[in-house]
DNA sequence: CGACAGTTTCAGCATACGCTGAAATTAGTT
DNA sequence: AACTAATTTCAGCGTATGCTGAAACTGTCG
């Protein structure tokens, strides 16, 4: 109804666009999010919606990109001394978590992980970037890799229990708290020995 | 082409409906599942899936019922001595998950308890059902659901990592192997003294 | 045989989807 | 002022969606 043409500053109806696709995946998730409901929540014509990403994985894409350091705390927490590491990993997951930005991202990629090949290409990505770089890199690789995805158990039970589903106990407890009953499991899987009888290939001392 | 009217036992297509939904539920999720692929997977008419379940959600609720005795060993993993208890649930839960049947079920779950107000309650349900069973009665409630959740995001990471993502070492180790890596951490949740500074209402000794 | 309830088929409605193409408008450059 | 490139609007194509309604068929029972 204002007329046609450029509006502000570039790429700023793009952010609109971006801000309540970020809002629909993270919530609805990915599927039963359509083009047209995400124009209208970024209050932007729908024909711009695949003016500016294409097509929908395109808007995907746009939507997981982070903004710049986005998991510089966990990284960091991965140059502590060995016997405080543990604690600081938990610590520093639970603060990019507790960020409603970051979590938005976060529960985008979650959500749309078994439905599009690029969330689940992301989701690999964050898992290597972040929880493998926590494990001490004097390790053997196949004890590295091991302990990082066991670590990973444990953070993403954690995260799915509190953030997506918001279920038990986990969920309402405040964020200090669940570091204190968290950070143990972690260091145990980070720095202690593991069970002796591993399988083929699996054998560590 | 075959012609209208009945075919074989009473209940025999409404089967083959179920199987094939359940299947479709459990890869592409409940949103991405259409009632006529599902049809079609089924070799079925497309009219007869609102026929027998009238809705789309009416067809998730009979694909969530599980069949008789379903999580049942877990249950009966409640029942051993406090000392075994862990590595008794860890051992009944990662059995369920390894029965092909039993998962596609929980996977269905899973995947639609983010968009369906049905799935997320059975998810609730099942966490009550064979989580909260096996934490001792004769704890304080606060206590006894506490323990409870810790041990669902223990299970749960490693179910998402190995069973839904397939992502990390977790996903490729013999079953075996995995029950010795968790069972101690299941236990240390299910007896071991927890951390003492915790919030308001929440302290425990 | 004839009524009858239960099942299968089929056509289709109303709506929504992702995406395309072209026209209309703007802002910036010369 | 003329020209150009980028942006916004809008109409709509082709396809798919969940679901409905009625007709055609089957088996069972009187």
């Amino acid at each position: 109804m204002i007329g046609r043409g450029p509006r502000g500053e570039r790429g700023e109806q793009a952010a609109k666009i971006i801000a309540a696709a970020r809002r629909s995946f993270a919530t609805r998730g990915y599927a039963a999010t359509s083009l047209r409901s995400v124009a209208q929540d970024a209050g932007v014509d729908p024909g711009l919606v695949p003016y500016y990403f294409r097509t929908k994985t395109g808007l995907l894409e746009a939507v997981m990109q982070p903004p710049e350091a986005f998991g510089a705390a966990v990284a960091a927490a991965a140059e502590q001394p060995m016997d405080q590491r543990g604690r600081a990993f938990v610590q520093a997951t639970m603060s990019l978590w507790e960020d409603p930005a970051s979590a938005e991202i976060l529960r985008s990629i979650i959500l749309t992980a078994d439905q599009e090949p690029a969330a689940m290409h992301r989701l690999r990505q964050l898992f290597s970037e972040l929880v493998l770089a926590v494990v001490s890199h004097s390790l053997p690789d196949s004890e590295r890799t091991l302990r990082a995805s066991l670590i990973a158990t444990q953070i993403v039970g954690m995260v799915m229990n509190r953030y997506i589903w918001q279920v038990g106990d986990i969920a309402t407890l405040p964020a200090d708290t669940v570091t204190d009953l968290l950070a143990p499991t972690i260091q145990h899987y980070l720095a202690d020995p593991l069970p002796t009888k591993l399988g083929d290939g699996w054998r560590l001392s």
